[in-house]
DNA sequence: TATAGTGTAATAGAAAACTAGTACACTAAC
DNA sequence: GTTAGTGTACTAGTTTTCTATTACACTATA
């Protein structure tokens, strides 16, 4: 896995799993990869995983049974909260930013949408939900 | 000056003062603030400013002048450059982070919107450019 | 009961970032 | 020439993050 090295790397790794279990591929239930094998698939400490998980357990999005593997809570909420907390807050640190940048509200939209094209016309992957 | 305690504090303030430039508050040939000047405004340390101020001096959006001071580059065409490398990457920035969350294309332009109509609504202060 | 696999935590060391302090070099004004 | 203000850089110490290593506690299976 790939770091900005702007940012601590439990940060980003509990980024990407918050991401998986947003998008689906984990689903609420799920046992997530032992905290040992994460740590070799993404090529840094097991205390640096663990770090991550810390977090996630403590804001109650993973529920951890010693011994037995960490899982994503089953409760349909917390994901689709935890959901709509991360959308709002990419939503405003690109509105903060672009805005301290003296674009207005429309520019912000056509830039966008421009954007898009080109990643769609570029990529190929343009994915209908 | 509040610091996201994500990220360097000297690359928070470069980033401060390169939105200050494109969005016109120091204009090309502008003379910046004496660093111990900022060092105290931002409640920093000196050689922190000075660091954002290495980077931006490499970048050549600075230009610095021992014994006289630190200026904004008067090529606008620098000034300009940088404002579209930042709004591509402030874009790029979200676009992956919603891609990820499998938000499709119309979905995050709508999200957009939403978001935009309600700051407009909780702020008043919608600025045309 | 033993073993393998799991999560959790502690210690020690390294690197990066930040701070405080200090000093040097350049510039302009008096 | 002196002084004040400017940028630049060095040393030393602290804090945070990460790594490596080790060890402990829990769980399931044979």
């Amino acid at each position: 896995m790939e770091f900005d090295d702007k940012v601590p790397i439990y940060y980003q790794i509990k980024t990407a799993i918050y991401d998986q279990i947003i998008s689906g591929q984990l689903a609420p239930g799920d046992k997530l990869p032992a905290i040992r094998q994460l740590a070799v698939s993404m090529t840094v400490n097991v205390n640096t995983v663990q770090r991550a998980l810390s977090e996630m357990i403590t804001e109650g999005v993973i529920i951890s049974r010693r011994g037995r593997g960490n899982f994503v809570t089953d409760n349909a909420q917390v994901v689709e909260q935890l959901k709509q907390q991360l959308i709002t807050s990419y939503l405003k640190q690109l509105y903060d930013r672009l805005h301290r940048l003296n674009i207005s509200d429309e520019q912000m939209i056509a830039e966008l949408t421009v954007y898009i094209e080109r990643q769609g016309d570029s990529n190929g992957n343009d994915i209908e939900d």
